[in-house]
DNA sequence: CAGTGAGCGAGCTTCCGCTTGACTT
């Protein structure tokens, strides 16, 4: 009996269906040994040596392996052909207590490229590893170094690393461009036109004076605007060129993790760890391939698949042909293949799981189809108009072939022009001048801030989720009404620290640097201890320094005018974990906080008739509302309060699935 | 349904990336 290991138990299940009964195949459930939770678990002085545990978690899993390898006659590490599984197999060798395990990769589960990879097993690539261990401990100390310094000068709990700071960077800067943001007016000019034998309508947008473009044009103003309109007066509307062009439109290439979750997010407004959840499901269900990918790949069986599903249900003339993809996004590791469906065979229609399961697969299914479809063809026209100095043009497209459309349909704006010949009047119904504001840029949502990470080369599919998770549980971020993400006042504040005096490390091309030495270490041509040397020197010294010159009052003390209603001594506000609040100076003696006035909602408690309503939130982050001289009154309401009281029994009203109705559910007017 | 702060000492918070359940809402 021969040992298989692999990281996913879906992964090993499969695969015991194509090796049989002389194999037994079993899982690692990821990494086995990693550094201790509780400490830095680095030796900066020693090479920075580290000291790997087996995690509580791993313990199970290693007992596993450890008793299957005993029994076994070889053991073979085939984890993913990439740094995190070259270390997992040299983990796995270290725990296991194995001697010379044999070392194999495969790409696709299929029968010829199992057997391709068993005939050629290697060694573990120390080079390989020693990168996956150099960014290991580069993250560490960068985490476990500089959060105990945002605890000293900011408050406990809070944390920064190289991903979610630079994530968190994204947000702050995106932010302050808003604020610093000044909308310009502008103005733009259509012409209602029609032909004058058919009397087709259609709309022209005026796009340049004499040879000068629109945008030089500078129509900012009503006033410019009509002056253009008084000079247009009496003028002669006149084709002066009509083009046509065939135009094409190619599918999008198949999922990876990061376009899936933009996708998601975009279509049903899933979060990035629903959408995750959902994918896992669908993956050990056997219905797609692994879920955590950076790669477009796509297997040769999977294109005859599609090959053979699209011309059954749509046509020959919709197979494109095998269509393959390319990834040009940083630090791509393509250990597996894309996002697709197992067997494409399945149509989403044939499929027996709950409505969101079927809703992802669907999408899955029609993205990876589409992609091996026809491109869309349309015939796009263009009519220059001319009046006195100026040209108006019109632009419209027809379809003429939807190919891949048909599966995957995209917005594409049907404008059919009437057949107008050069030199040929129109008649003008009427110009239209239209006011315009340049707009800010927009706050990111999940899928923009994923998308951003990812073209930056910051994260990795496994992990894209939880950095949205990590920010928000740190209460750096929250979602607006609109679901995008504004900077607290806690995350602000830890973000200017950063950036103030560590900006190297919270620079976003930070990980791209690393990134190109990692390579150097996994080609050979570079040590890891000097690579981590040359980072940790100057960040040691500048955090000694820091530690120094940074003052925590400065950074999250301010002084009021205020006194403090229980003993009289001025009232301070100070920046906690979850944000401002009012604090007496005369701490401890004096234990008096309140929230900030223009926290409260303005309403008086009805219970103590002293305090104020506030919105505070649960440690679950959900929203509920109390009396903010809590712990002395307890009042407190899960629906917001409006202000007005009941008529019936005198109790506050209060909002519910934007119904208003009593909050005393005693009340003959509760419901 | 409810936190946060100071300073003394204890003990604890914290990173990123690989993988699933075992928990409870």
């Amino acid at each position: 009996m021969r040992l298989l290991i692999v990281e996913s138990p879906t992964k090993a299940a499969t695969l015991k269906q194509f090796l049989g009964k002389d194999y037994d195949v079993q899982s690692s459930f990821g990494h086995v040994r990693d550094l201790p939770k509780s400490k830095l678990g680095i030796d900066v002085e020693k090479d920075f040596e580290p000291s790997y545990v087996i995690p509580t978690k791993s313990r199970k899993a290693v007992n596993v392996l450890k008793k299957a390898a005993k029994e076994a006659t070889e053991v073979i590490l085939a984890t993913d052909e990439d740094r995190e599984g070259e270390a997992i197999a040299f983990h796995l060798k270290v725990a296991l207590e194995l001697d010379d395990p044999k070392r194999i990769v495969f790409h696709e589960i299929t029968k010829q490229a199992i057997q391709e990879a068993l005939e050629n097993p290697r060694s573990i690539n120390m080079d390989l590893v020693d990168a996956q261990q150099a960014r290991r401990i580069l993250d560490r100390l960068v985490g476990y170094k500089l959060s105990p310094f945002l605890w000293k000068k900011v408050a406990r709990g809070l944390s920064a690393g190289r991903v979610q700071s630079v994530a968190m960077r994204l947000i702050s800067e995106r932010e302050k461009e808003i604020a610093a943001f000044k909308p310009e007016e502008y103005w733009s000019i259509e012409a209602d036109l029609e032909q004058k034998t058919t009397k087709k309508e259609f709309t022209a947008q005026l796009t340049k004076e004499d040879a000068k473009a629109l945008a030089k044009m500078a129509i900012t103003s009503e006033k410019d605007a009509k002056a253009i309109l008084t000079n247009l007066k009496e003028a002669a509307y006149t084709v002066s060129n009509v083009e046509i062009k065939e135009g094409k439109r190619n599918p999008l290439p198949p999922f990876t993790t990061s376009t899936l979750q933009q996708t998601a997010w975009q279509q049903f407004k899933y979060p990035a760890r629903r959408t995750m959840q959902l994918a896992q499901k669908l993956y050990e269900t056997g219905l797609i391939t692994y879920h955590r990918t950076d790669s477009f790949n796509l297997s040769s069986l999977s294109l005859a698949a599609a090959e053979k599903v699209i011309t059954k249900n749509y046509g020959k003339e919709y197979w494109a042909g095998p269509r393959r993809f390319k990834n040009r996004s940083k630090g791509a590791q393509e250990a597996h293949e894309a996002i697709r469906p197992s067997d494409p065979a399945k149509v989403p229609s044939a499929i027996k799981l709950s409505p969101d399961q079927i809703k992802l697969y669907t999408l899955i299914w029609n993205r990876f189809t589409a992609s091996q479809m026809k491109e869309a063809v349309f015939n796009a026209t263009t009519i220059d108009i001319e009046a006195k100095s100026y040209t108006f043009r019109a632009t419209g497209q027809i379809l003429l072939f939807d190919g891949f459309l048909k599966v995957y349909p995209m917005r594409f704006e049907q404008a059919e022009l009437p057949e107008v010949k050069v030199e040929e009047t129109l008649t003008l119904n009427k110009l239209n001048p239209l006011q315009h504001f340049t707009q800010p840029p927009p706050r990111y949502n999940e899928a923009s801030l994923i998308k951003e990470l990812e073209s930056e080369g910051i994260g990795r599919p496994s992990t894209y989720a939880s950095i949205i998770s990590t920010i928000q549980d740190r209460n750096y971020v929250e979602k607006n009404d609109d679901k995008r993400f504004e900077p607290t006042e806690i995350g602000t504040t830890v973000n200017d620290l950063l950036v103030e005096h560590f900006p190297s490390i919270v620079d976003i091309k930070f990980t791209a640097t690393m990134e190109d030495d990692l390579d150097k270490v996994a080609e050979g041509t570079t040590e890891w201890v000097p690579m981590i040397q040359k980072f940790y020197d100057p960040f040691a010294k500048i955090l000694e320094e820091k530690y120094e010159e940074v003052e925590k009052s400065d950074v999250s003390v301010q002084e009021t005018d205020e006194k403090c209603p229980e003993c009289g001594k001025p009232l301070l506000i100070r920046l906690g974990r979850f944000g401002k609040f009012y604090a007496c100076s005369g701490f401890p003696e004096c234990k008096h906080t309140a929230p900030l006035k223009e926290n409260t909602l303005g309403i008086d408690c009805p219970k103590c008739k002293k305090g104020n309503l506030v919105a505070k939130r649960t440690k679950r982050r959900t929203t509920f509302y109390g009396c903010d001289k809590y712990p002395e009154c307890d009042f407190a309401l899960w629906d917001r309060p409006t202000g007005t009281k009941c008529k019936e029994c005198d109790s506050l009203l209060i909002e519910k699935n934007k119904k208003v109705q009593c909050s005393n559910s005693e009340c003959s007017s509760h419901k």
